[in-house]
DNA sequence: TCGTATTTGTACGTATGTATT
DNA sequence: AAATACATACGTACAAATACG
């Protein structure tokens, strides 16, 4: 395999990562069944010829995303959990989309300029002089509408990635692909808002009615802001997915508060 | 340092926690300050005593905590995000209490066993003759409820856990310390009810009015079920936070979605 | 119950590749 | 183009946890 991973083309792919799709795939063909144990360290690293570091960075590979587990003086261990299930809320997505009860079949895009707002300087560390891009979209699942969407985002960003501004459909797509772009966090509020006249318009909605209110930043693993947003939508149509994880105590680590 | 970990008492602390501990300690203090690169890890690691592969392990973990990025070429920078905030709902706790606007003062909490039912039986995987803990906990601020609990546990956890049944506030005590428990993951479900009769004496709100209800079953890391529960609380009473996260690309990775 | 074998965890060292400055 | 800095990969050795006879 080390002879491969020379000859293979010039796709740098790291040898850890071939082996992790390998020993996946193995996984997702049943060749080791959930329960079971995966032959030990140093036998795999012998059969897949690669030495026994770049395997145990693979088995990271494969603890991360859930297929295995492993324990000292034990094994790596298989779970059953084959993960298939769509990820949740903790991911980065479009809550909107990704949690609706019925199929959203249809957006509507409103792009605009304006001048960044006090807070917009804040939130997305502006200077005062600078332009804020406003996209509005409504989501509709049939008729109704199930999710208004209000985002803001610097001038800069939208310019440099040379969407043309004129089509909001391009711009919605460059909003789709910004979501689902590796290394991004946000910081995300979730609260219950009552209807006012306009939401409660656009939504078809009584005024008055609750409904679910989403507020976030997203930035980027260097911690440069990229995006504000405001997400409505409607309770009754969705239901959101959380997958919650607890730290795995570091072992022999006395307190990781501090 | 080398030294130094083998005469270090006999609380076998890993090599490389140590460093993670230091320079997280250096950071806090401001030796490095944000958007400052770290030394390279070639110095650091001389500087520390260690191999440059315990640093980069060590690096690995200030990473996760969001102390730091690195990028190849660059190196290691320092980043602003002391993420001081709280965690959110991302990771596993009591977000009745947790994300409460008003302080939390009192809990009341009642404990019984039943037979396992049909549900239970699959969602704890349990065997029919199996017994349930039901723990009911119902949260105040106050004179006023914000949140309800049901809590459901096979019976066995509580018994090996030397716990006194009789004693409800153990009890509490038990589920609290369990939700802070290492290694543990969930599956959640978020969406808004109307409260009927029930809930509407107990959290004191009209019938009919809208709540937030999250359902969940919590896991260890071997995948066995040790807990379902069903959480009730006031919306107008909670702010619910999460970091959201995407994967960071794998680099050199083509595809990571198969 | 107690060693012993197995298996993963930690730590070192070295060499070379690749991205950035 | 050269220097710097992180990324990958190999190999070795021993420690620690678990399983097993």
């Amino acid at each position: 395999m080390r002879d491969n991973a020379i000859k293979e083309k010039n796709v740098k792919i790291p040898l850890y990562v071939t082996v992790y799709e390998t020993i996946s795939q193995w996984l997702k063909e049943g060749k080791y069944k959930p329960g079971e144990k995966l032959p030990g360290e140093n036998i795999l690293s012998e059969q897949l010829n690669v030495s026994r570091g770049t395997l145990r960075q693979a088995m990271l590979l494969l603890q991360e995303d859930g297929f295995i587990v492993n324990q000292q003086g034990r094994g790596n261990i298989v779970l059953s959990n084959q993960n298939l299930s769509r990820s949740g809320m903790e991911k980065i997505g479009n809550p909107i989309v990704d949690f609706c009860l019925q199929p959203v079949d249809r957006v509507e895009t409103t792009v605009g300029f304006q001048p960044a707002t006090q807070k917009h300087q804040e939130v997305l560390k502006l200077r005062p002089s600078s332009i804020v891009a406003v996209i509005n979209i409504t989501y509709y699942s049939g008729q109704t509408a199930v999710g208004f969407a209000m985002v803001y985002m610097p001038y800069e960003i939208l310019d440099d990635s040379s969407v043309d501004l004129e089509n909001p459909d391009t711009v919605y797509e460059f909003y789709i692909r910004l979501l689902a772009t590796g290394g991004l966090y946000s910081d995300t509020k979730l609260r219950l808002g009552n209807a006012r006249e306009r939401l409660a318009n656009i939504l078809s909605i009584p005024e008055g009615e609750p409904f679910l209110i989403l507020e976030e930043e997203l930035y980027t693993e260097y911690d440069t802001p990229i995006l504000s947003q405001k997400l409505f939508f409607t309770p009754e149509q969705h239901e959101l997915y959380i997958k919650r994880k607890n730290d795995r105590a570091i072992k022999g680590a006395k307190d990781k508060q501090a």
